[in-house]
DNA sequence: AATAGGCTCAACCGCCAGGGT
DNA sequence: GACCCTGGCGGTTGAGCCTAT
C-alpha cells in the first residue's frame, strides 16, 4: 500500500496562482499566522489548495522582504563559493542570501550559474588564460608592482561545517576575473604573505607551496587551514594575502 | 509572419526526518 | 517500536516567453 496523498488532488486547485488567491492567503497569514498547521490552512481561508502548495506559495512568493530579479555579482559569487563547499544544499545557501529563496537560488544556479561555470573552455581559451596569468606574475614579481596591477578580489572562505566566514584576500591578473568554482582541479597553491609596511611588495613575500592532494580533499574549507598553518601565522606583522601557482588557473572560467 | 528550439521560473512531486500517539 | 501526520527539502516539470531562422 502507497503512502496516503497530503490532500485530495481531484479537489485541489493546481497551476498559477490567481491575485484573489494570493490576497487571500497573504491577508490570512498575516492576520493569523499559519498556526502550524498548513494542510488545514486552506480549508479556514476558503482556498482549493493543498496546504503544501500554500506553504510554497507563501515562502516564495508572498511573504514580506522577498527580493526578485536579477542575481548580484556578488550574490552569484556566494552561491559558487558555498556549491563548492556544500554542494546543492539551496536552503542552507539561502540563508546566506537575505531576501532569496532556495528555489530562486535553485533556479538560478540551473539555468546561468551551471552553464556559466562548469563549462570548460577550449584549450585555446585555457592557453590564452594561462599566459596572460604568467605575464601577470612576472610583472608582479620582477617589478614589485604596485597593487593597482591586480583585481583586489575579497573572497569569503566558508568552514565546511559551521559556515563560519573567513576573510582572505586574492589578487587575480587585471582585468580577469575568475570564479573559484573549478577548486577542485587545483594540485598546488602558494600562499603568500605580504607586509604592507613595506614599499618593496615582492621583497617581504614569504611561500610555500602545498599540494592539495596531501590534503583529504581539496575545498575551501582546506584553504582556511592553509591560510591558519604556521607558515603564514607564525609571520607576525603582516597581511595575509593568497595568490596562486599557475596551475591552479586551468579549467577555470573567465567571466564576460 | 510563422515556427522551432531554447530559456526561465513558478509550481509540483516524492522522499525524508521529526514529533506525536 | 510501529504508525501516522506534517513540514521541509531537492529534483523535476511544463507553460509561457524569447530568440533565431
Amino acid at each position: 500500500m502507497g503512502r496516503s496523498p497530503c490532500c485530495d488532488k481531484a479537489n485541489v486547485k493546481r497551476g498559477p496562482w490567481s491575485p484573489e488567491e494570493d490576497s487571500k492567503l497573504k491577508a490570512y497569514i498575516q492576520q493569523h499566522g499559519t498556526a502550524g498547521n498548513w494542510i488545514a490552512l486552506p480549508k479556514k481561508i476558503g482556498l482549493k489548495r493543498c496546504g503544501k502548495s500554500c506553504r510554497l506559495r507563501w515562502l516564495n512568493y508572498l511573504r514580506p522582504n522577498l527580493r526578485h530579479g536579477r542575481f548580484s555579482e556578488e550574490e552569484d559569487n556566494i552561491i559558487c563559493s558555498l556549491y563548492v563547499n556544500i554542494g546543492s544544499r539551496w536552503s542552507v545557501i539561502a540563508a546566506q542570501l537575505p531576501g532569496r529563496t532556495d528555489n530562486d537560488i535553485k533556479n538560478h544556479w540551473n539555468t546561468r550559474l551551471k552553464k556559466k561555470l562548469l563549462t570548460k573552455p577550449t584549450k585555446e581559451q585555457q592557453s590564452e588564460t594561462r599566459q596572460v596569468f604568467i605575464l601577470n606574475q612576472k610583472i608582479k614579481r620582477e617589478s614589485a608592482s604596485s597593487m593597482q596591477d591586480y583585481n583586489l578580489k575579497e573572497v569569503e572562505f566558508y568552514d565546511n561545517n559551521q559556515l563560519q566566514p573567513v576573510n582572505a584576500n586574492i589578487y587575480f591578473p587585471q582585468d580577469e576575473l575568475y570564479y573559484p568554482s573549478t577548486m577542485n582541479n587545483v594540485t598546488s597553491a602558494e600562499l603568500t604573505c605580504v607586509n604592507q609596511q613595506q614599499e618593496d611588495y615582492g621583497s617581504t613575500r614569504i611561500s610555500g607551496s602545498t599540494n592539495l592532494n596531501s590534503i583529504e580533499s581539496t575545498s575551501w574549507g582546506d584553504m582556511r587551514s592553509l591560510i591558519n598553518s604556521p607558515l603564514v601565522s607564525d609571520y607576525e606583522g603582516c597581511q595575509q594575502d593568497v595568490s596562486f601557482d599557475e596551475s591552479m588557473f586551468y579549467g577555470m572560467i573567465q567571466s564576460q
